[in-house]
DNA sequence: GTCTATACATAGATAGAC
DNA sequence: GTCTATCTATGTATAGAC
């Protein structure tokens, strides 16, 4: 199991990959301290690594914090893209299955990863790319709003979206308070099913 | 206008008060660029003093954050406490205030100070005081959602409080997605609204 | 009450041996 | 691919003059 075929000389990896040691550190201590407040010395000694390794796998420490985040924000816009194309179901269905599934990612995934969407670092113009990739899934979001409320005027849509959007977040900010803990495997559910009354009667 | 009488050899302060100057520092900063991301001598350089005469007024660079975090929660727990108290508005109409006036500090303050409560900094053991605070205010919710379902079960007023308090503070992250700038001013309105939906019909 | 100066530790990143 | 050693900058906090 440990190595998988991949020869080392030292410090045998946890995972069976440096790059991927390095990663869960960095989930582990950037959603706990935060992100300026981690060391890179302290990310490295985490993923078993002296510090200089570090800069062998990633070229600068806000480097680790882009990749986990445009990793783990990928699952949540792969579904809702396909949602929003996917013309069998109900737009209310589909609207269902976004919010259940994103919350549930969020409320029950080993770590707290959408801790790492609060850190205001991540206003830093070198993480611009992950930005862009929220406001995809934003999108799809309201795509999905408006084919649940065709008659409405259209700047509402945009504000139900938010309100939306803002319920399944705030899962994270919920998750936080409980110590970074799972929480309840009904959470995704409930999430869904108070973001459908929100948008109303179908 | 500037001094209010108090002498001040140089220096001269915006607010009048130096420790006035310093929280507003904090406030700049720790919300758009994080905690750990500060240095107390940038922070003591937007205050307009010396980084050494931080440490007159705060012994350390934590306790910035702590008197930041206090005194921005505390006119909810005022506001909370005293509509939980206040028995001659229906539970109905005391949540929806609750929520609006929460919501609307959150909405409109001149900084995003509820991106303080985003930062992993504060599960620091020294910020204690103000997870105690913070947990005053969600039980304060808890009660008035109790009083609007009396017939619900016991612990589904604690699973629905979550449900709208979650509601209530994602407006901090739609405002961070926003780059801080102040929300619609309907916001706190819109947000109580789609909070009596999550409760049900009255 | 504010400053300059400084102590001392830690920061991020690189060089070069193995 | 990993390390030790090191560079240079910056960090927090304190000492002591004014």
């Amino acid at each position: 199991m440990a190595g998988r075929g991949r020869p080392r000389t030292k410090g045998p990896s946890i995972s069976g990959s440096t790059e991927q040691d390095i990663l869960n550190a960095g989930a582990d201590l950037f959603c706990t301290v935060g992100f300026g407040s981690v060391s890179t010395y302290k990310l490295a000694q985490a993923a078993g690594i002296s510090q200089a390794t570090l800069y062998h796998y990633f070229s600068a420490k806000h480097e680790v914090l882009l990749a986990l985040l445009l990793e783990t924000v990928r699952p949540s816009i792969v579904m809702a893209e396909r949602l929003v194309g996917e013309k069998d179901l109900s737009a209310r269905d589909r609207l269902r299955r976004l919010c259940a599934y994103d919350a549930d990612l969020l409320a029950t995934t080993p770590r707290n990863l959408g801790a790492l969407y609060l850190l205001p670092e991540v206003a830093d113009d070198r993480l611009s790319p992950f930005r862009t990739e929220r406001d995809r899934l934003l999108g799809a979001y309201r795509s999905l709003v408006e084919q649940c409320l065709p008659d409405a005027p259209e700047p509402e849509h945009g504000a139900v979206a938010d309100l939306v959007f803002g319920l399944v977040e705030s899962v994270i900010l919920r998750r936080q308070r409980a110590g970074g803990a799972p929480l309840p495997r009904d959470t995704g559910d409930r999430i869904a099913e108070a973001s459908l009354r929100i948008i109303g009667p179908g």
